[in-house]
DNA sequence: CTGAAAGCGCTTACAG
DNA sequence: CTGAAAGCGCTTACAG
């Protein structure tokens, strides 16, 4: 029953031929003879042999995993934006026979992930939302390890991430909002020490200066839903028809607020979200919202992890992707 | 920079003491003479030692890793049920240096995990959403692997799982509609070749005869938005006040074919869902709902697990949780 | 309580 | 193209 697993002792014995030779054929070194390849292979299988992964990492000094690490709060965790991240990574390292190993940082610190690195547990991270004052990524990157964030840094540093035109999407609402007929525009941004927060400001406030319209409204939110209902609740007395919400978050709580005041969306007020998450979809009435390429997005931080893992001395890279518009009827 | 990391070797040499004796102040051998072990303990610091798991690994023949398997429908992956889960994993194995690696099945079997097990990258697995005709549960415990399911298995076969009382939980929904006043009780279920489905609808049943009510009106689902609007229209020309939908999210499918119908929510008929995922909160109304306890018994999940890591010998087990009821305003 | 030594199962120069 | 041998960095009987 339990009996010990096959090694790579045994399927040499097997075929006759030196563990070198079995180890060359399981890593599909091109030099080995033809034939000696299918005797080899034959012992495999009858053997059932399958390489042990710690003796292969030992030597080889690849864990062949790497790690996805998330803020402990719950609230990342808990957002399809998670899933659909692990939905776009996995593809990419599965067929190189790389582990996905999910980790949340404690609030005491980064131990764990530290841990795992120094332990040479894992070859490379992929950083989720980190905030300005995170000491991870430089924590990480000063340890030589390779990282990717799945955001462009709040302060400049030499660091690959992949990022959304987080500028181009909230002009893609501005854009869109015009095009319905909105003339005094206002915004609910995100908390604007975050990168998201800032650079979705900005863009916003170029798109209704290209379009020549009046000096908007502008109340910081904090990408929750309370504070996108508090933010509405700034804006009472206020006169605007169009309305560009930061996040989809913020906009369910922001919709009631207005409804109560006796707004009706979209007659009254035209609202546009940004993300498109499951709330956007649940919400009443659905939200228009700008979309990020998110599973994409984690592919390519995937693509370079990996790449960086086997080149160490690759240069830093950034990607960035273009959202794109998702009209529903609250626009 | 990238010099070599430090080994057990070198820590011996620092501290003029034998391999082995560092290995044990490592791992905390309590039999170390407390002189030694300080010097040792100063050895390590300063020299910022840090074990390497696959050396460690390849002797003790665990990997330190355990898996969560999810199908690879994208439905779970999307649904905050399975940040739920690691919520819950994650704490009972973080302190005891076990890493969690994701992984879905591939549509084309499952062939990822087994070979992850197959290599000693895995010590055990905690399997989600397992289908009954899924050959996993089968194929890892004759490997004689440590699985622990997320739910009863449709076949009964020995294997550990964790449960929530399904039947007490369509129980508390049906207690609490005629708690609300219903007389005539219909409900939406699950998939009938699903335990899930079987036992929410076996659950209803009992409860409605217990309180004396007429037959109840019973409509098959799928477990999905569309499949709670396809029964819902099912029940057109139907008359009844009380409505139990075995998921939350087949009643936000459910609920707006209710409201073309002309009827109420809560006035003319009053709605409880299962799960109290998300969209339970944010459709309209937000929904009375059977939450399961998924944190602990994903915390459940993770101690048995281990448990049967350690001791592979010990006897299947299965613990089965208390549902509750979430009352919100569409009752 | 401590150390010398064997061994875990691989990969990879190095010869030939 | 193939094999003998060294070595990756640990743990763990076994003596003492």
């Amino acid at each position: 029953m339990d009996r010990r697993p096959v090694t790579l002792e045994e399927v040499a014995r097997v075929a006759g031929v030196s563990r070198a030779t079995v180890s060359r054929v399981v890593n599909g070194v091109a030099t080995v003879d033809r034939e000696l390849r299918q005797v080899v292979e034959r012992a495999i299988s009858t053997t059932g042999y399958a390489p042990n992964r710690a003796a292969r990492s030992l030597v080889t000094r690849r864990a062949g995993a790497v790690g996805l690490v998330l803020p402990d709060e719950g609230r990342t965790l808990h957002d399809p934006y998670f899933g659909r991240v692990v939905s776009g990574v996995m593809p990419v390292i599965r067929p190189l026979g790389v582990q996905l190993v999910l980790t949340t940082t404690d609030p005491g610190g980064h131990q764990e992930v530290v841990d795992d690195v120094r332990q040479r547990r894992l070859d490379g991270v992929i950083l989720i939302h980190t905030h300005g004052a995170d000491p991870l990524p430089r924590l990480l990157t000063e340890a030589n390890l390779p990282v990717v964030l799945a955001a462009r840094p709040l302060r400049p540093m030499a660091i690959t991430y992949v990022d959304v035109d987080q500028a181009a999407g909230a002009a893609l609402a501005v854009d869109h909002l015009v095009d319905r007929g909105c003339r005094r525009p206002a915004t609910i941004t995100g908390p604007l020490d975050a990168p998201a927060g800032q650079d979705r400001l900005r863009g916003f406030r170029e798109a209704v200066a290209r379009h020549g319209l009046p000096e908007p409204l502008v109340v910081e939110g904090d990408f929750s839903r309370e504070g996108g209902a508090a933010a509405a609740r700034r804006l009472a007395g206020e006169v605007f028809d169009g309305l560009f919400v930061a996040s989809d978050l913020m906009a369910t709580g922001a919709l009631p607020v207005l409804r109560n005041r006796g707004l009706r969306v979209p007659e009254d007020v035209k609202v546009v979200g940004f993300d498109d998450s499951s709330p956007a979809v649940e919400c009443d009435p659905p939200l228009t919202t700008v979309r990020q390429p998110v599973e994409d997005m984690a592919a390519e931080m995937a693509r370079l992890l990996v790449e960086r893992v086997e080149r160490p001395d690759r240069p830093n890279a950034s990607v960035v992707f273009a959202p794109t518009l998702v009209v529903r009827r609250s626009s």
